[in-house]
DNA sequence: AGCGCTTTGTGCACCTGTTCACAAAGTCCT
DNA sequence: AGGACTTTGTGAACAGGTGCACAAAGCGCT
């Protein structure tokens, strides 16, 4: 019941070779450090003071000797024969990710999936502030939700452009993502969240990730398939 | 605007090496294998009934050489000089990732995130079906969401039984996630979709793959971060 | 002060995945 | 039928990421 851990292998996004621009630090750490945090600050509110790679690999579900190279890549802050102290640690991962500065997040689409996200508390929590909530259909418009009120889609270029707002969280329907992707990246956004199931094009000064609900199922539905399939070693399904 | 995509690196999930079983195919391609699916399911309500695999890979946002490497995992089913049959290769995919048999879901925690899965359509469009809803909340119990009734959490092992589920869906706060996804396991559960920010122990028969809006936006931000620091080449932000 | 214990940081070998580039295979036109 | 053209499938080089295993570094006890 403490094992290793099987998290989804990795997927996310089928992506280009992002060339590592100037940092030395690979992807896969930077995907990694948010876990970290969010393990590190549970201990900080426990009251531990210092934890040892051992320790934070378990809790974080990866190898002690991932973790140590992953923080070995934004210095060397560990005590040997000690540890990590929680708290500094916590400090320059938060610097390393950038989150010691504040971002003002958008969300277009205010269906469904985009009202829970803008009632979710653990945007604000890393310094992410919603800052619009847009949605083209005028029933919509003028709702408040969680203290914000739903604005035209017209609007989209002035909020962008008066409170800089830097990633965008899309949250319409398919058919309408790639416009309104266009439109924030006018607008001057730079990073993007994405919920609709399409790919977007962007120019490459543009980062894109997207979440996929329906791709995450059919990753688990193939090893799913494979795990009945294998085992049992006779007994077929019968319906080929 | 229609560049080579900079989609989401990577990431996910930390994870252990999946020795890969008994399959040739690697754990990268079938991340992307829904992706293709749903661009040819595209296609050919289009009409469209050939295309190649640049065309292919250039609607799915990947090079064409990998596109090409990863259906080569599938079998040869292109005909070179010509490209891929739309409808047979839609089939090859669905029939890899398992998605000719249907698989049962249960969505526990009917909160902000899972009114809005329970709410989704994206669900049952590829054979997964949602065939219960569970909330520990009394006051949730009994309400009606896109026509399933909100059942009590103590009937989680009767609703796994019975109906089979092989995929959970987990929606509750941190705090309950993993009592939740235990549950799961005891109850037969053998995939797990985790939204709560939580790394999740499991034994490892079991998949666990975990979507976490927190962690995107961290890696948005450092990457944004990467961007305003860049190019202006001198003027830091002083405050060290 | 010295010694043994703990734990970090990393060199190295391995492995997975990506990209290039081209021969093989098929189509279509003459 | 033959030849030019298109596109697949893949071998081979490369790149990125993982895990092992251990030397170096610091702590605390005697
Ligand atoms: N609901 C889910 O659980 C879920 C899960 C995964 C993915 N998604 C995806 O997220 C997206 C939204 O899903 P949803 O369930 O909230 O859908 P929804 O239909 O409930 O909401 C979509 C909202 O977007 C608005 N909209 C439409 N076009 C717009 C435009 N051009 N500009 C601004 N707003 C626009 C609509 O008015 C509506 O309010 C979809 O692409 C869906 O596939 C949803
Ligand atoms: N809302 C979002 O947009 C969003 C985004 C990302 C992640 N999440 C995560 O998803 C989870 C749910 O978020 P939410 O916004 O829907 O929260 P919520 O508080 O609105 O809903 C949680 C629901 O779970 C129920 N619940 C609590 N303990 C339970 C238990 N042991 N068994 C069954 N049900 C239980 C509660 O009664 C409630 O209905 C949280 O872990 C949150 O961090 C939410």
């Amino acid at each position: 019941m403490s094992l290793p851990q099987s998290e989804g292998p990795d997927s996310q996004g089928p992506h280009s070779p992002l060339p590592r621009r100037r940092t030395g630090i690979p992807e896969a750490t930077v995907a990694r450090l948010p876990v970290y945090l969010r393990v590190l600050g549970g201990l900080a509110e426990t009251g531990v003071t210092t934890v040892s790679s051992d320790a934070l690999a378990v809790a974080a579900g990866v190898g002690s000797a991932k973790l140590r190279k992953d923080l070995s890549h934004l210095g060397s802050y560990g005590t040997r024969g000690v540890g990590y102290d929680v708290e500094y640690l916590v400090y320059q991962i938060s610097r390393t990710l950038g989150l010691t500065q504040h971002y003002s997040v958008v969300i277009i689409g205010v269906g469904n999936l985009g009202h829970a996200l803008a009632n979710y508390a653990g945007f604000a929590s890393r310094g992410f502030q919603i800052v619009a909530l847009i949605d083209s259909d005028p029933r919509r418009v003028g709702e408040d939700i969680n203290g914000l009120e739903v604005r035209h889609l017209d609007e989209l270029e002035t909020v962008v452009k008066e409170h800089e707002v830097s990633i965008g969280v899309i949250a319409t329907p398919a058919a309408s993502a790639q416009d309104v992707c266009d439109r924030l990246v006018s607008a001057g956004v730079t990073s993007v969240l994405n919920f609709a199931p399409i790919v977007l094009a962007v120019p490459d000064t543009v980062d894109v990730r997207k979440v996929d609900l329906s791709i995450e199922l059919q990753i688990l539905a193939f090893h799913e398939q494979r795990k009945s399939a294998g085992p049992p070693a006779s007994l077929e399904v019968g319906a080929g």
